[in-house]
DNA sequence: CATATTTAGGACAAAAATATCTTTTTACTT
DNA sequence: AAGTAAAAAGATATTTTTGTCCTAAATATG
């Protein structure tokens, strides 16, 4: 469905959804290890997320990545696309050229309006949607514990 | 959604079941230039199917790739699993090992209902539904043109 | 202004997926 | 039985994806 990458960005985006805002930037290495996810990896995908404005960050000492309110109105699926560049859903299921509406490949019936469907249903989900859902108690987002989660548990009590 | 793989091993499996039958074999580089896929490549991937007796095959001279009624009689998924090792579709979107019906990841919700949707439905059709299709016009399974499908067709006529 | 701390960026490395090449085995044909 | 045509199997190569490392640029703080 998502390649790993994608994956792993959207764990990051929504874990700077539930424990960052414009006073609160997040460190990589603070974000990698809850996550599960290696450090220098998520590094390149979150400069890429800045980069393309899904999420921010800023430089240096009190720096960090995080998200604005403008960055929690992105969808999910805009994460997707700066991070597999669109390539995953746009095209045939067999990746036939000639395969449309018109001229259906055999399975593009049975395949196209779930996929379409899914598309539609990853524009129409923001960021925000899912950690209200996490916040709410209505999904779950379970973090691997490790010292710097505690310590931002044991700051916000 | 599937792997390249197993693209082409769909693509191999139903030019076969267009073109094959117990008494009528088909050779690799038969099947590998009319779907455009490297004949090495999708040679493995026939082997590994009819190993696991997706399809069939017999060596030597007249020998090549077939379909066998019983063949037919399997389904797209089966493709898949034997190809993708079931990888692609069993999991968690995400990746999270928490993740159930009871303890939802935040996008469980949202794509698990399509993903088993997708499956059951790839369970449910069968190689011969697909050739069907296709045969009766309602869907399209286009061919490179090249020497050795021109003479099939002329040897059918 | 100097220093420390953080992201940014580029080069490199490892792993996985895709693709190719070569040899072996099987079975048909004469 | 010998020769030949095909898949089977194993080894190798290439490409893509994933992951790492090192240096540069930016920024807060004393």
């Amino acid at each position: 469905m998502f390649s790993k990458s994608s994956k792993h960005a959207i764990k990051a985006v929504l874990f700077l959804a539930l424990n960052s805002n414009d006073n609160k930037k997040v460190m990589v290495k603070d974000i990698s290890e809850p996550i599960n996810v290696p450090q220098a990896y998520i590094a390149k995908l979150l400069q890429e997320l800045s980069r393309q404005n899904i999420i921010s960050s800023s430089r240096g000492p009190k720096g960090g990545f995080y998200l604005s309110d403008n960055n929690r109105k992105q969808s999910i699926m805009s994460i997707v696309d700066v991070i597999d560049g669109e390539k995953n859903f746009s095209s045939c299921i067999l990746n036939l050229k000639e395969c449309d509406e018109d001229k259906p490949c055999p399975l593009h019936k049975t395949l196209y309006p779930f996929q379409s469907s899914i598309i539609k249903n990853l524009q129409t989900i923001l960021i925000k949607d899912l950690a209200l859902e996490v916040e709410l108690g209505n999904a779950f987002f379970h973090f691997k514990i490790c010292k710097s989660f505690l310590q931002k548990v044991l700051q916000n009590q």
